[in-house]
DNA sequence: AAAAAATATCAGGAATTCCCCTGATATTTC
DNA sequence: GAAATATCAGGGGAATTCCTGATATTTTTT
């Protein structure tokens, strides 16, 4: 059997090694690299030419998991992605599947899980964990029913991210202003968008929203 | 050599099952357990006794590493608790040297830094990284010199960690009033009396203070 | 045990800020 | 050329912030 060279790309170097260790256990699993950010998971994939790549969605520093995956598919559309996530969040979901990866695993998850979804990532299948495939299919049967309601998963403009981060921080309007060089007006513009788009109410809804998508990362 | 029975504790299965496979490289220790949150982590260390806890610092849901620490040593005076948390804080490092933990070693470190703490805890030494290590000596020194300045780092009291927590997930005065069962007023003086004593000027500082805590954890 | 400090609760008032609504314009993107 | 984006504004009511000040309970120190 061919040898699968495997990158893995998270920012914590014992969850790295875990990860490493794991796979290790199967002698087809030859893990060739590690990254600790979305801008090393690019450079390294390019010299390495891995076959598959195991990478944490959230990582802070820059470039996350999911920017990473969706230039990596630009440049190398046959290797395999596979995220590894914190948390089950259908939206992250449609991302992760939009931006070309072929499994979304938790960290949660059991051992068997991984080799499992290592496995059918590697026959070049889709692997989502039971519950999040349910939840994919079901809210694709409702899209298709009532006529493509997507703009639920419509991400948000740059702008909106960025000020969406700020004020998930707890900075107010006032000094998001200062810091973008807009006025307090036009944040509060930004603000009352995002709320719209994400569909949220209450501010701290907000805020579980950011900390979901790992915008919260510490400097 | 004694075996050295060893529980674990994150709250990701994959990150336990990591240290547990780097752990098993050293025949002298064995993973007798593993659990996923501080009240279990507590349940699991009276009915196993380990001679070592490998515990991780921020652990949503109800007990974090840090409260299951402290209870623990009393119960279980002789066993040694190694803290394993993701962001280097100094002031993680006093509450944590407070409640009794023998190490703090970042997920960040290389797996021969886990082994030397493992070791150095169990000589009944404390382990610190070098520049957690420096930063203990240099704010004991300033301390002796400027005559005990320790109010700094004060915990805050336990109403107000609680107010603490939802301010910074973003909840607003009334709803935090609503959800405690005290009026608005009584929430604005918690959160004036936690900016004092934290020494914090801005809510986003507050903010970044409870990420850097664990305290915001994803439900 | 008595005194002192910390904790948890609440209030009034004034200035500031936020929130929500409508509405506008220039640029970019599709 | 229509849609999305990024910018700004006015106005009014709600909420927050910042100040002082109060009281009862608990904890700690002397």
């Amino acid at each position: 059997m061919q040898v699968i060279r495997t990158l893995i790309v998270d920012d914590h170097a014992i969850v790295r090694t875990g990860v490493k260790m794991l796979l290790g256990k199967k002698e087809h699993i030859e893990v060739v690299g590690e990254a600790a950010d979305g801008q090393e998971a690019i450079e390294k994939a390019l010299s390495l030419q891995p076959d598959l790549i195991i990478m944490d969605l959230s990582m802070p520093p820059g470039k996350n998991g999911l920017e990473a995956t969706r230039e990596l598919k630009k440049s190398l559309p046959e290797t395999h992605v596979l995220i590894l996530t914190m948390h089950d969040d259908e939206n992250d979901l449609f991302r992760v599947v939009q931006a070309g990866a072929s499994g979304y695993i938790l960290k949660n998850a059991i051992d068997s899980e991984l080799f499992s979804a290592v496995d059918a990532v590697l026959r070049g299948q889709v692997y989502l964990y039971p519950s999040a495939a349910k939840s994919l299919v079901e809210d694709f049967l409702e899209g298709v029913k009532r006529g493509e309601d997507l703009s639920k998963y419509k991400l948000l403009s740059n702008r909106e991210e960025e000020v969406l981060v700020f004020i998930a921080k707890g900075y107010s309007n006032k000094e998001i202003a200062e810091i973008l060089h807009i006025s307090v007006k036009t944040v509060e513009t930004h603000k009352s968008k995002i709320m719209d788009k994400l569909d949220l109410q209450k501010k701290h809804e907000l805020v579980a929203y950011a900390i979901k998508k790992g915008l919260l990362s510490l400097e």
